[in-house]
RNA sequence: UACCUCGAGUUGAC
């Protein structure tokens, strides 16, 4: 049972098409006359669920019970997460109060969860009211054994939900918060805090940030890199952007398309076609596969700059497919 | 306090 289990959940990560994890699922107990216990139907759940299938989902959580098995805190987490990714925050609600009554008690996923679906609904204060209640929850008489303490994710979360809402100076005590609690922010909370001072044009701050990361001894990872160079770019320091590429190989991270279409705008924007170029040019020397994200800024760049034989160039041999729409 | 089931950050135009 756990290695379906296993190959069930591996092959939601893998991108394998879902059916994939069904055939296993029927697999286990018509041919091998194995009873999937929670951990198979969370697997599966997790699967359908990330499909966008809802109904199906909703189908297994009662196809378990009628076998006996009972659902967990995660079946449910993972229901919750499934409605808010769909935008559908009642019926997360309404999961959350199902979960209560079959007498699980929420994890720091849960409440998460709901914040995360709150976050992208544009309701910070409902996402921050919950971290609220999490922490409650997480003092009282039960005390340290509480499993509902913040952990890393639930502060990320929160990070993130200041980050959206534009509360910089918020996000930056939950940072201090999170090192008086003896959960050190790693890389993606400072991503989020970045990307929060770089929505606002605080670029020193945001280097800053960058600084102090590193000092603590945690390691910038891609994302951190793409998210700093933005913050350079949307200030129009496009160059000083671009000298990141080089910091970033020194830590051994190598840039992605991602990094690449950061810096091609940052240069556009800050009126540099020529540079916007090399870089594309660097792209191409490193291997990295130009995306049609790429393709569609070198023809906007080419063209406003009046070079219109390079934007035709990139426009019949650039790969990245498609291109129509834009 | 028990081994791989759930939750957090990154790029353009529209």
């Amino acid at each position: 049972v756990v290695t379906f289990n296993t190959l069930i959940s591996s092959s939601l990560k893998a991108g394998f098409p879902a059916n994939r994890a069904r055939q296993l699922f029927a697999e286990m107990t018509s041919r091998w006359g194995l009873s999937p216990n929670v951990r198979t139907y969370n697997a599966l759940i997790a699967v359908v669920g990330a499909e966008g299938n809802a109904r199906e989902a909703q189908r297994l959580l009662q196809q378990m019970r009628e076998e006996g098995v009972a659902p967990d805190m995660f079946t449910f987490n993972t229901l919750i997460g499934m409605h808010g990714q769909a935008g559908d925050l009642e019926a997360a609600q309404m999961t959350l109060d199902e979960a209560l009554s079959c007498g699980c008690s929420p994890t720091p996923a849960t409440y998460t969860s709901l914040m995360s679906a709150y976050s992208a609904a544009g309701r910070y204060s409902d996402a921050i009211s919950l971290f609220q209640r999490m922490k409650e929850q997480g003092t009282g008489v039960q005390g340290s054994h509480c499993r509902c303490r913040p952990d890393l994710r639930a502060y990320s979360c929160l990070v993130s939900v200041y980050k959206d809402a534009g509360m910089v100076e918020e996000a930056e005590a939950v940072v201090q918060e999170m090192r008086e609690a003896g959960t050190p922010p790693n890389a993606v909370v400072y991503g989020s805090l970045i990307q929060a001072y770089g929505r606002l044009g605080m670029v020193e701050q945001a280097v800053t940030a960058f600084d102090r990361m590193l000092s603590e001894g945690c390691a910038p990872d891609l994302p951190l890199f793409n998210i700093l160079m933005a913050a350079l770019c949307k200030a129009g320091l496009s160059s000083r952007a671009a000298s990141f590429l080089r910091r970033m190989r020194a830590c051994g991270v190598t840039p992605d398309a991602v990094s690449y279409n950061t810096l091609i705008h940052g240069h556009f924007q800050a009126g540099l076609p020529a540079e916007a170029e090399k870089i594309f040019e660097r792209m191409k020397k490193a291997g990295c596969e130009p995306d049609r994200i790429t393709k569609s800024l070198l023809v906007r760049t080419f063209n406003e700059a009046g070079w219109h034989d390079k934007a035709a160039g990139v426009w019949r041999r650039v790969g990245g497919g498609g291109g129509e729409r834009d």
